[in-house]
DNA sequence: GCCAACGTTGGC
DNA sequence: GCCAACGTTGGC
């Protein structure tokens, strides 16, 4: 099957990705959402993965890899809900903004963009590639 | 099954 | 702090 490629999101306040870093593996756990989850059910291990920080940062991060397809969410009271193991890859040198990306004509159609509420989401193949792009230019 | 009320997310 | 955009809940 071919790589697919996501963009989550997390709260800086609850999991920076200096973090996730430090830790070098999450647990991406606690996704309630359907939406959210379905996409969480579809990563394969390698797939990768666009870490953006919600919040006063509002920023993509830097680059992730699954590490382990979806599992039961350890951390659900209800069973249906999964997570997903990452790890982190590589740091974007220069942060990419939510201002720079709605800014690019070719990301316009982002699920980032156009659903700002969706916490787990595809990516193009030219989105994640245009996203990567930004982050190693000033 | 509809829809109003309510809660949450996240940008501004 | 506000509010738009949604998702969820519960009454009917």
């Amino acid at each position: 099957m071919k790589t697919q490629l996501w963009l989550v999101k997390q709260e800086p306040e609850s999991y920076a990705w200096e973090a996730f870093v430090r830790d070098g593996r999450a647990t991406w756990d606690g996704v309630r959402n359907y939406q959210a989850r379905n996409h969480l059910k579809a990563m394969a291990r390698g797939d990768r993965v666009l870490f953006y920080a919600t919040g006063d940062s509002k920023s993509v991060m830097g680059i992730a890899a699954v590490a382990r397809a979806a599992f039961p969410d350890p951390t659900a009271e209800e069973p249906g809900w999964v997570a997903v193991e990452l790890r982190p890859l590589e740091p974007l040198p220069h942060p990419v903004t939510l201002a720079r990306i709605k800014a690019d004509p070719s990301l316009r159609q982002t699920a980032l963009v156009r659903h700002s509420r969706l916490s787990v989401m595809p990516l193009a193949e030219a989105e994640f590639a245009r996203i990567v792009e930004l982050g190693r230019e000033p």
